[in-house]
RNA sequence: GGGGGUGUGGUGAAAUUGGUAGACGCACUGGACUCAAAAUCCAGCGGGCGCAAGUCCAUGUCGGUUCGACUCCGACCACCCCCACCA
C-alpha cells in the first residue's frame, strides 16, 4: 500500500475502471426519472484552460451528485468544431483544417480524461464530422421551404488591402486586424435566418423561464428589443409616392418638420433633384466608406444632406425637407424617421446645424418651451400644444388617441418593431458547413434534393486568406448540373455560421448514432430539455438565443416536440489572474518573473490587476501543469472552493496548495485510522464526544446536500467538509467509538 | 447615452435571504517536532480601551424603515461588464 497520498495513482486507477466499465453509459429507463446536465462544449483550440475546468468542475460535481440520487443522467461531450482558428492555422502553418481540429480533439479529449469527468464518451460528437452537418443541411432546406431561410444583398465588413470578407471581432475600431486599413462596407448577397418571426415567442417565454438568471433574461428581452408605435405614410410633394417611417413618438407627429433617411435606403436616389444628385452621391458613397468606424467613434458627428425633394406632414400638411442623415440606420424600423427636433436630440443637433424649422408639440410644466432659444430637445412628459385637436390632452394619452386616429384616416397603422434583426449566417470561409444550395442559370436558386445530401466539404481547397470564399475556387465542387434542369450550374460556396452548429447540438447528443433524421423524436422526448445547462455569461445573448430560436424551428418542422431548450442555466464568471508585465520585454508568464523581477533582465516587475486570463496577455496557467503537479482532484477542488460559480474566480497558486494540503489531510485522516476502523461495523449509538461527532457527520450531510442541490454553492460545501476533517483530527475517543470515526470517514469520502 | 452588476478583515470569501458579522481557506505571527530545513501538528489573527471578565467602534458614504439592517427603501461615491445614434 502507498505511503502518502498519491493523487496521479488513483485517479489513473479509477480513470481506468471508468472507461473500461463504461459507467457513465446511460440509456433511455422510462421507468427511471432523468436527468440531462450539459456544459457548453468546447471550441477545439488545442488545448484546455482553466475556464473549461471551471465550468466542466462544476458540471460534473452536479452530474454525480444526480446520479447519487438515483437519476438517469446524461452527461455528454462534444466539440464545437468548425471555426476561423483552423483556418488561420492553415493559413500560417499550411495544416489543413481538419487535421489541426481532429489533432486537437484527441488532445483535448485526453486532457478532460485526465480530469476525471463523467462523461458518457459514447456520445461525443464533432460538428465537423459529415454525419453531423448533413442534419443540419436537412434543417436548413426545410427552413428554405417554409420561407424561414432566405437570400437577401446585406452589408460586410470587407477589407480592401486584403480583399477579403471579415468577421465583426476581426474590426478593430473600424480597422482591419491583420493590415489595420480602414475597413469598408460592401453589398453582397447573403442567407438569413427569420428569427424576427419567432421575436414574439422568444419574449414572451422570457417570461416563463425561472431556472434562468435574471439579467440573462433581461438581456435576451432588451436584444429583441420590442417597442410599440406606428407607421407612418408620408407623401411626396410632386408625387403619388410615400415615404414610410416608423415611430415610437406619434404624439409628436405635428413637430415633425423634416424627413430623414439612411443613405441606403432605396429611394435616396431617385429624391436627388438634379442639382442635389452629386452632393448626395458623394455623401453615400463617403457614409458607406466610414459606417463601421463610425459606429465606434464616440465624438461621431450628426452629418447629413439635402436630397431637394420635399414631402408633406399628413396632419399640418406642411411641406418637409427631406434629408439624408448619417445617423439613420438602414435595418431599423422602414429606414426613414419623421424628425421631431424639439423633442428628440439627434433631430434638434441635426436641425440646429442645417437651419431646420422647430415646432414645439409637447409643453412640460414650467416655463414654456420657445423654439428660438431651446439649447436640447424636451424628451420628456408633457401637455399637448400646436397639435390641433389633442391640444390640452397628456403627451402619453395623445399617444393613443394620435395611433387611433391615424389608423381610421388610413394615415398609419400601428405596428410593433423589434431590435432583433435577422440571423445573418453566410460566411466566406472553408472550414463551415457547406450550404445546401445550386445556382442555376435558368431555374435560379435551387436547393439541393434531400437525397443528394451530404453537400460534403471537400479537402482539397486552396487556403490563402485572401479574396472571397475559398470553396469558389474549388471547380469540381462549384461545377455541378442543375438538379433541376439538368444544364450547367453553380454551387454555393459560403459556409454557415459555426453558431449554427451550436444551435441544436444538445438535441443531437440525445441520439448521436440516428441515421434517418436531425433528432430522434423519442430520445429526444425522454431526455430533453436540458435539466441544467451550464457555460460563460458570455453567451448570454447570442448562442442561448440562437438556440432557443432552433429549437422552436425544429419543433414547427415537426421534428421535436419541445418548446425551450434549456429548463435551467448556470452562467459562471471568468477566471481571472494577475498580470506581470516588464518594461523591455512585455507582458511576461508567471514563470518568467521570480522574486518579483523579470528572469531575463531583472527589472522590477509591474503587477497588473486581475483580468481574464489570455494568452495574449500571458496570464495563464495550464490545466496540465496543475495535473501534474497536483492531481486533477486538486484543480477541481480549487475551481470550486475559490469562489461561488457565477463570481470571477481569482486565480491564486497558495489557493491551490491550500487545496492540495487538504487532500492529503483527507487522505491521512483515512490512512492513519485503517486500523482503527477496519472491524467497525456500521455507527448505532455514540456518546460524549462521539455524539458530537456523528451530529457534525449528519449535519454535513444535509449542509453540502442543500448546498450542491439548486443552489450551487459548492464553496461552502467544501468548507463544511473542510470543518468535519477537522473535527476528525480532534477525535480522540476512537478506541471506544470506532464506528463513529469510520462514518465520519466515509461521509467525507 | 441605455441596461446590468459589485463594494464586508492583510486577502479569496461566509452569514441558507431581516436575527450572535467575518464560517472555511490563504497570508502572517508565535510555539512543538528537527542538528537544520521542508512537511506536519498546536495556538493566535478586524480596530480601540483594558491585566482580565469585558466593553465600545466597524459590512463604500449619508439618511430612512424596524425591537433588530451586510441584508429592505432613498440619495450619493467608486469600480466592473454588456449594448450602444433602434427613431
Amino acid at each position: 500500500m502507498q505511503e502518502r497520498y498519491n493523487a496521479g495513482a488513483i485517479e489513473s486507477k479509477w480513470q481506468k475502471a471508468w472507461e473500461e466499465r463504461r459507467t457513465f453509459k446511460v440509456a433511455e429507463i422510462p421507468e427511471k426519472e432523468k436527468f440531462y446536465l450539459l456544459e457548453m462544449f468546447p471550441y477545439p483550440s488545442g488545448r484546455i484552460h482553466m475556464g473549461h475546468v471551471r465550468n466542466y468542475s462544476i458540471g460534473d460535481v452536479v452530474a454525480r451528485f444526480k446520479r447519487l440520487q438515483g437519476y438517469n443522467v446524461l452527461h455528454p461531450m462534444g466539440w464545437d468544431a468548425f471555426g476561423m482558428p483552423a483556418e488561420n492555422a492553415a493559413i500560417q502553418h499550411g495544416t489543413h483544417p481538419a487535421k489541426w481540429t481532429y489533432e486537437n480533439i484527441d488532445n483535448m479529449r485526453a486532457q478532460l480524461k485526465k480530469m476525471g469527468f463523467s462523461y458518457d464518451w459514447d456520445r461525443e460528437l464533432a460538428t465537423c464530422d459529415v454525419d453531423y452537418y448533413k442534419w443540419e443541411q436537412l434543417i436548413f432546406l426545410r427552413m428554405f421551404e417554409r420561407g424561414l431561410a432566405y437570400k437577401k444583398s446585406s452589408f460586410v465588413n470587407w477589407c480592401p488591402d486584403c480583399q477579403t470578407v471579415l468577421a465583426n471581432e476581426q474590426v478593430e475600431d473600424g480597422c482591419c486586424w491583420r493590415c489595420d486599413n480602414e475597413v469598408e462596407q460592401k453589398e453582397l448577397e447573403q442567407w438569413f435566418f427569420k428569427i424576427t418571426d419567432y421575436a414574439e415567442e422568444l419574449l414572451d417565454w422570457t417570461w416563463r423561464l425561472p431556472g434562468w438568471p435574471e439579467p440573462v433574461l433581461i438581456m435576451q428581452r432588451n436584444w429583441i428589443g420590442r417597442s410599440t408605435g406606428c407607421e407612418i405614410d408620408f407623401p411626396l410633394e410632386h408625387s403619388l409616392k410615400k415615404i414610410r417611417v416608423f415611430t415610437t413618438r406619434q404624439d409628436t407627429l405635428y413637430g415633425a418638420t423634416f424627413m430623414s433617411l439612411a443613405p441606403e435606403h432605396p429611394m435616396a436616389l431617385e429624391l436627388a433633384t438634379d442639382a442635389q444628385r452629386p452632393a448626395v452621391e458623394e455623401f453615400i458613397a463617403r457614409v458607406r466608406r466610414q459606417e463601421k468606424a463610425r459606429r465606434t467613434s464616440e465624438d461621431f458627428e450628426k452629418e447629413g444632406v439635402f436630397t431637394g425633394s420635399w414631402c408633406i406632414n399628413p396632419v399640418t400638411r406642411k411641406r418637409m425637407p427631406i434629408y439624408l442623415a448619417n445617423f439613420v440606420l438602414m435595418d431599423y424600423g422602414t429606414g426613414a424617421v419623421m424628425a421631431v427636433p424639439t423633442h428628440d436630440q439627434r433631430d434638434f443637433e441635426f436641425a440646429r446645424k442645417y437651419d431646420l424649422p422647430l415646432s414645439v408639440v409637447i409643453q412640460p410644466e414650467g416655463p414654456a418651451l420657445d423654439p428660438a432659444t431651446m439649447t436640447e430637445a424636451w424628451t420628456g412628459p408633457g401637455t399637448m400644444v400646436n397639435s390641433a385637436f389633442f391640444d390640452g390632452l397628456g403627451n402619453e394619452a395623445a399617444k393613443e388617441a394620435i395611433a387611433d386616429y391615424l389608423q381610421k384616416d388610413g394615415i398609419g397603422k400601428k405596428t410593433v418593431n423589434y431590435r432583433l434583426r435577422d440571423w445573418g449566417v453566410s460566411r466566406q470561409r472553408y472550414w463551415g458547413t457547406p450550404i445546401p444550395i445550386i445556382y442555376c442559370d435558368v431555374c435560379g436558386t435551387v436547393p439541393v434534393p434531400e437525397q443528394d445530401l451530404p453537400v460534403v466539404l471537400p479537402r482539397d481547397v486552396e487556403l490563402t486568406g485572401e479574396g472571397g470564399s475559398p470553396l469558389a475556387k474549388s471547380s469540381s465542387f462549384v461545377n455541378v448540373t442543375c438538379p433541376q434542369c439538368g444544364e450547367a450550374a453553380r454551387r454555393e460556396t459560403d459556409t454557415f455560421d459555426t453558431f449554427v452548429e451550436s444551435s441544436w447540438y444538445f438535441a443531437r447528443y440525445a441520439c448521436p448514432d440516428f441515421p434517418s433524421a436531425p433528432v430522434d423524436r423519442q430520445a429526444v422526448e425522454y431526455w430533453l430539455p436540458v435539466d441544467q445547462y451550464i457555460g460563460g455569461i458570455e453567451h448570454a445573448v447570442m448562442h442561448l438565443l440562437y438556440a432557443r430560436f432552433f429549437t422552436k424551428v425544429l419543433r414547427d418542422l415537426g421534428m421535436m416536440n419541445v418548446d425551450e431548450p434549456f429548463a435551467n442555466l448556470l452562467t459562471q464568471g471568468m477566471v481571472c489572474m494577475e498580470t506581470l508585465s516588464c518594461p523591455q520585454h512585455g507582458w511576461l508568464y508567471p514563470e518568467e518573473a521570480a522574486d518579483g523581477r523579470c528572469v531575463k533582465c531583472g527589472t522590477v516587475v509591474a503587477q497588473g490587476r486581475n483580468e481574464k486570463m489570455s494568452k495574449s496577455k500571458k496570464n495563464v496557467v495550464d490545466p496540465d501543469n496543475l495535473i501534474n503537479r497536483f492531481g486533477a482532484d486538486t484543480a477541481r477542488l480549487f475551481s470550486l472552493f475559490a469562489a461561488p460559480p457565477e463570481k470571477d474566480l481569482e486565480w491564486n497558486e497558495q489557493g491551490v496548495e491550500g487545496c492540495y494540503r487538504f487532500l492529503n489531510r483527507v487522505w491521512r485522516a483515512v490512512y492513519d485510522n485503517l486500523a482503527v476502523i477496519a472491524d467497525s461495523g456500521p455507527a448505532s449509538g455514540s456518546e460524549g464526544e462521539g455524539r458530537t461527532l456523528r451530529r457534525l457527520t449528519h449535519r454535513t450531510i444535509r449542509k453540502v446536500t442543500e448546498d450542491i442541490d439548486g443552489r450551487f454553492h459548492f464553496n461552502t460545501a467544501i468548507a463544511a467538509v473542510m470543518e468535519l476533517v477537522n473535527a476528525i483530527y480532534a477525535f480522540e475517543d476512537k478506541a471506544r467509538q470506532p464506528a463513529v470515526l469510520r462514518e465520519a470517514l466515509e461521509t467525507v469520502v
